[in-house]
RNA sequence: GGGCGGAUAGCUCAAUGGGAGAGCUUCUGGUUUACACCCAGACGGUUGCAGGUUCGAAUCCUGUUCCGCCCA
């Protein structure tokens, strides 16, 4: 190909477009057990099938796509297994919101046409969703993806359920949980947010005493619950109420007489009145109470949070009418004893938002203590590893401290819980499969529990139940357990724990070995990305915009351990340039393309053995940042070799070699050799961040072969180290860096030519090597110092006073105002170097090679401090 | 109430206890063909504050202020 086909412009969609094809069509994400290669394997973190991509998942993939493609093209057998989540309670919601736009009933509509309509849209929406991964470039095995809810999948949650039920680990009980009354069912501990300060106000009222000699005083931030109270409690060291316990209240509403309780644990007599109404029902503390004095426990809630008939007349108030109905009603009974403001913590549904009510009710547990303390184990004996480490604490934190996990939920949408109740003699089956009749008394009668199970459960077997578990198959016995989970902090507890505990418990192994936790995608200020916010950045629009490319390197710069990523859109628009800066580069390697020839005699000059020197430690450092999960390092060492050193360097070297005229043709053949393969050697560094312009740029090279996606990646042994060129060009590159500052500092066009003239031999014919890099790169002429002449600017190169004469270019004062500010940093390294080395301590307990070289810096700063101020003062005689 | 994280150039962010860097912005100079989405150069810092450890602290320790998050 010559430079003419080249397009003028790199096309992201267009390059997107064609390679997703390509490597779809070849299959070259398809994992295969029985290939060869270690394994290297990660399990996707679903998202909700709810949900659209959003940036989070773009960091989440794209950080994962970043391992995978890097290990695939190092040599390992790879699978990356891709999914979604149904998402229970988000998904029930979307579908019921549109049964009821349409005028229809939720219940009454029925949970078969539910079920239709969720799985229709549940398949819409998993197509977004996997449309939108795959313009991100994931390279997912798609071939392997799983839902939820699958059928195999289920069948893995059966075996969990039974098996823990099989094992005394989860229980039925009435136990008291946190009901979501807009979305009538009951959720984890988990799926509750606190909101803290909430303004409110803590409401007293009397209750007389039964005998009618006086009443005790109580205070409550929900005064409705009074409805189901069953006790007051005193504390029973308080002398003011120590007498009254064993009495009784006579509740003001419904028929019943209330003890008075003494509790030492829940009463503290400094608040309040130092009594406390007990509501066993819809209280954590009070429950706790009911429990120690064996109290009622009376329920006063219906489903849809409005008072049931426990309530007496205020049956069917919803909470809110009900509270100030029972306000107003004992005011009228004049039992009201005053309000203060009260600032209270409630608690909402994550999901819907609305207040949650403590409730006694019939749920499924899984008992968490026995499952935690090996879960707990295997992270402190370092089975599994967090990146940043620090998250360990998070993870030790909640299992350290866990309550039973209430897993059912009263919904449509999920697994339906395995658990089969005979109709007539009450027996309970959990079971793998339905029953033919009741195990118990034989009858045919019974019916499957209606709740399902909380996506959580489900999603605790992800990495396992993904590659076909229960089944023992080839995929888990290559790729399990996975390499690496790749996840958001706020899922540690959801979804990382549960993992773990799930995987240890059914696999006997942990399921991941590394847990990389990546940050938050933030707006530019630091606010959460949301939608009532309406600071939300689509992916796709940025990547419409900028490209696939472009957009990915810009999350992997911004990607650092332990801290948030703050999107900030100009630095899309500065990775879209580099993006173009890689392409205009090619178009130099192109120039003259049709004059290279790979068969020809080829010869490399120093320049060829630099840059190949440098690739190896661009390598060096690109690969040791990925293997440490530090994200932002290889975007940083990659961004550097090209630009800095490919582009600004070698390519503007080359083309002293590429133009001269007494070069051979096989220097010339060898220099657009390493100018292409060196452009290999980026594509391969730079595949896993930027797949689409890699591959296609690697299909445009000269003498590459496969796709890019394949190719080795680059290892250090390829490149041969030499040393002395290493040090040769970082002195001509001290030379060229030295004028143009000088250039620049005193106006000098570029244009200008300049003699440059050298005192010392060796350093002369080192510069004299490179004679036409010199007045290319830096516009002068390298000559032998003579005759000192009167009018010069002196550079220092290596501790080596060099000339510039400066006679009918510049005014030589100018030159005299350079060297004064040169000298003043010059004077200040040498005195804070001199402070550090006179320090006797600093000598006697310093490391040598520190000492040595603070000694060689001193020696080198004192003795360009000597030559800048000899050359100044000349000068200045000069001028006088 | 308990715990975690952050505070570094105007902005966004880096920096195994060994002279604080990058990108963007700003300023200066530059277009004979890879690239003005560019090239060359410059300016810019009491590393939130106060102590301490150390020959040496952005980095370790203590305290403190502000911001964010998690748990109860």
């Amino acid at each position: 190909m010559s430079a003419e086909e080249l397009p003028s412009a790199y096309d992201p969609a267009a390059a997107a477009e064609k390679w997703s094809v390509a490597w779809a069509k070849a299959g070259v994400f398809v994992a295969d057990p029985n290939a060869e290669g270690e394994p290297y394997s990660i399990v996707i973190p679903p998202p909700n099938v709810t949900g659209s991509l959003h940036m989070g998942h773009a960091l989440n993939n794209t950080l994962q796509d970043v391992l995978i493609r890097y290990k695939r093209m190092d040599g390992y057998n790879t699978l990356w297994v891709p999914g979604v989540d149904h998402a229970g309670i988000a998904t029930q919601w979307v579908v019921r919101r549109q049964i009821e736009a349409e005028g229809l009933d939720f219940l009454e509509n029925g949970r078969d046409d539910f079920l239709e309509r969720a799985w229709a849209w549940k398949g819409q929406s998993q197509a977004n969703i996997t449309n939108q991964l795959k313009r991100l470039g994931v390279s997912c095995d798609w071939t392997r993806e799983r839902f939820t809810l699958d059928a195999g999948l289920a069948d893995a949650v059966a075996e969990h359920f039974c098996k823990l039920y099989e094992d005394g680990l989860i229980y039925r009980g009435e136990r008291l949980i946190n009901w979501d009354p807009k979305d009538e069912t009951a959720l984890s501990d988990l799926e509750v947010e606190h909101e803290e300060g909430v303004a409110g106000e803590l409401w007293s009222f009397a209750y007389p005493l039964a005998d009618g000699s006086g009443e005790v005083v109580v205070a409550t931030t929900r005064p409705e619950t009074m409805l189901g109270d069953t006790a007051v409690a005193v504390h029973p060291d308080d002398e003011r109420y120590k007498h009254l316990v064993g009495q009784s209240v006579k509740h003001p509403f419904v028929d019943r007489l209330i003890p008075i309780v003494a509790d030492s644990i829940l009463v503290d007599p400094e608040f309040g009145t130092g009594c406390v109404k007990i509501t066993p029902a819809h209280d954590f503390n009070d429950f706790e109470v009911g429990k120690r004095h064996n109290l009622p426990m009376i329920n006063i809630l219906n489903r849809d949070g409005s008072i049931n008939e426990e309530g007496g007349r205020f049956e069917g108030l919803d909470r809110v009418d009900a509270r100030k109905a029972v306000k107003e009603a004992i005011e009228e009974l004049g039992l009201f004893r005053g309000t203060k403001e009260h600032q209270m913590n409630i608690g909402r549904s994550q999901r819907s938002k609305a207040i949650v009510e403590p409730m006694l009710s019939t749920q499924w547990f899984v008992k968490m203590n026995p499952l935690a303390t090996p879960a707990l184990a295997a992270v402190e004996h370092g089975a599994t590893k967090f990146v940043p480490k620090q998250w360990e604490n998070t993870y030790y934190a909640w299992l350290r401290d866990i309550r039973d996990w209430c897993i059912s939920r009263q919904l449509w949408w999920g697994h339906r819980i395995p658990a089969y109740y005979c109709d007539d003699c009450k027996h309970t089956m959990v079971l793998r499969t339905a029953p033919e009749a009741c195990d118990a008394c034989g009858s045919a009668n019974w019916h499957q529990d209606e709740d399902v199970l909380d996506t959580w459960f489900s999603s605790a077997l992800w990495p396992f139940s993904t590659m076909g578990w229960p089944e023992k198959t080839e995929d888990l016995a290559k790729y399990y357990p996975t390499s690496v989970l790749v996840t958001g902090f706020d899922i540690i507890f959801f979804w990382v724990a549960r993992m773990m505990f799930a995987g240890i418990h059914f696999t006997g192994q942990v399921p991941f070995d590394d847990v990389y936790i990546h940050a938050l995608v933030r707006d530019e200020h630091g606010k959460k990305m949301s939608k009532t916010t309406g600071n939300v950045v689509d992916p796709l629009v940025v990547i419409d915009e900028w490209g696939a490319d472009a957009f990915r390197f810009t999350l992997i710069a911004f990607a650092a351990q332990g801290r948030d990523v703050l999107w900030n859109p100009k630095r899309v628009e500065g990775y879209h340039r580099f993006t173009t800066k890689i392409w205009q580069a090619l178009r130099y390697c192109f120039l003259d393309a049709e004059a290279y020839d790979p068969t020809a005699p080829m010869e490399f000059g120093p320049y060829e053995h630099w840059i190949r020197a440098r690739s190896g430690a661009a390598t060096e450092r690109v690969r040791k940042a990925i293997d440490g999960y530090k994200f932002n390092e290889v975007a940083t060492e990659i961004y550097q070799f090209v630009w800095g050193e490919y582009c600004d360097w070698y390519l503007e070297l080359s083309k002293t070699t590429r133009y001269s005229k007494e070069l051979s043709e096989a220097r010339k053949n060898g220099t657009r050799h390493v100018l292409f393969e060196t452009m290999g050697t980026i594509m391969r560094l730079i595949h896993p961040i930027m797949p689409f312009l890699s591959e296609d740029i690697w299909s445009r090279l000269p003498g590459t072969e496969g796709f890019v996606a394949t190719a080795a990646y680059p290892t250090v042994d390829e490149f041969p180290q030499d040393q002395a060129v290493l040090d040769e060009v970082a002195l001509l590159q001290e030379t060229i860096t030295e004028i143009r500052r000088i250039r620049g500092e005193m106006e000098l066009s570029p244009r200008v030519g300049l003699r440059f003239l050298v005192a010392d031999d060796a350093l002369l014919a080192t510069l004299q090597a490179h004679a036409s890099a010199l007045d290319d790169l830096a516009g002068i002429q390298i000559e032998a110092l003579t005759d000192r002449p009167t009018g010069v600017a002196t550079a220092v190169v290596h501790g080596i006073e060099c000339l510039i004469p400066l006679e009918g270019v510049v005014d030589f004062a100018e030159e005299v105002k350079r060297l004064d500010k040169v000298l003043a940093k010059v004077d200040k390294d040498v005195q804070q170097l001199d402070r550090r080395l006179s320090n006797p301590k600093f000598a006697e307990r310093a490391p040598a090679e520190v000492i040595a070289e603070v000694r060689t810096k001193l020696e080198a700063a004192k003795s360009r401090q000597a030559t800048l101020r000899a050359s100044r003062e000349r000068l200045a005689q000069a001028l006088a």
